[in-house]
DNA sequence: GTTCTTACA
DNA sequence: TGTAAGCA
């Protein structure tokens, strides 16, 4: 088949067939005598494969790196790569969803602000402005974090060894997922949720759980040991749901990973992804000494400031469960 | 007439 | 990625 065949078939245009080729998307066409390109049916499923992954908005190099990889294994991991670049990428375009999202707000309060003040709110813009690119940054700066996890695999004797990083544990995620009392069918998030074993506890009590977390491989155990969950890449600053999708979001040892700055973010977030009257229940450790500390004092101003009622428990030293119900207000 | 490469937008 | 020029 030559180009022109192609590419009415395709539905592209030719440019974007020899672009494609040039970047190395795909390798080993054939040439005719006459150097005409020849395509075969490899190429055309290549092809398909390539104009999907365009339109889930990959870029033309991650798109390289998921067909390189390709060819040189076998039908499973072929399967795996390509799942694990989609969940990349949908993990992405929620954080650029919010993006988006954020960039029509401010576009909306900078029209309010020229609406009703008399001289030009220049000042008013500029500082406007300031805070939308510091969430930006707080957001883009997370990137980097991601992938950090190759060890999965010990995780989960590892939870049950370091007691200093995971005191209590078993008891903790029981106690934990006791508080939150789920109700047959209700819909649960956990955020950060490793391998599942708070998720698992409350899928127990028959709710219908969905996680997320940063990687891969956690991602990976999690899922062969729930099926039944509903997991997803992604990170606290950027959750890969919908507005008011959960009745409760939990949270165990994660939360103290977050920097001061971006907790009211992660808290603004959790707030998007749960239902009006949602709870939420976060499980973590409170280090006596100086940093973290601070950070579970901003978590409880932050969650009384916002109409929560708190109850605060300690299952184990060293260890706090917050559980937070929102205060009925009647309007 | 079709395709190719190269350059520019 | 579209368009155009100059070739084979």
């Amino acid at each position: 088949m030559k180009i022109n065949e192609l590419a009415r078939k395709l539905g592209i245009s030719t440019r974007t067939i020899r672009f494609y080729e040039q970047n190395g998307l795909l390798p080993g066409v054939i040439r005719e005598n006459n150097r005409y390109r020849v395509f075969n049916d490899e190429d055309v499923w290549r092809l398909q494969t390539i104009i999907a992954l365009r339109e889930a908005g990959m870029t033309v190099k991650d798109i390289r790196e998921v067909l390189e990889s390709e060819s040189a294994h076998h039908a499973v991991t072929d399967r795996e790569r390509l799942r694990y670049y989609l969940e990349l990428q949908q993990a992405l375009l929620a954080g650029q969803w919010l993006e988006m999202r954020r960039m029509a707000e401010t576009t909306s309060q900078m029209l309010e602000l020229l609406q009703k003040e008399q001289e030009l709110p220049l000042q008013e813009f500029f500082e406007l402005a300031q805070q939308a690119r510091q969430l930006r940054e707080l957001r883009h700066n997370w990137r980097d974090h991601w992938n950090f996890d190759q060890r999965a695999e010990e995780h989960d004797r590892h939870v049950h060894t370091d007691h200093t990083a995971y005191p209590g544990y078993d008891e903790v995620l029981t106690h934990t997922a006791a508080s939150v009392r789920a109700a047959q069918g209700e819909r649960g998030l956990d955020l950060g949720t490793g391998t599942g074993n708070l998720a698992g506890r409350l899928l127990a009590q028959g709710a219908n759980m969905a996680g997320i977390d940063q990687s891969r491989e956690m991602l990976k155990q999690c899922r062969s040991k729930f099926p039944a969950m509903d997991v997803r890449m992604g990170n606290l600053l950027s959750i890969p749901y919908d507005d008011r999708s959960f009745d409760f979001v939990v949270s165990s040892f994660a939360f103290r990973y977050l920097a001061e700055q971006e907790l009211p973010l992660a808290l603004a977030e959790l707030q998007r992804v749960l239902k009006p009257h949602g709870r939420i229940c976060i499980t973590d450790t409170i280090p006596e000494n100086t940093e973290n500390s601070t950070l579970a004092r901003l978590l409880q101003d932050w969650l009384e400031q916002h109409d929560y009622m708190l109850q605060r428990t300690s299952p184990y030293t060293g260890v706090f469960t917050l559980l937070a119900v929102p205060i009925r207000v009647s309007s």
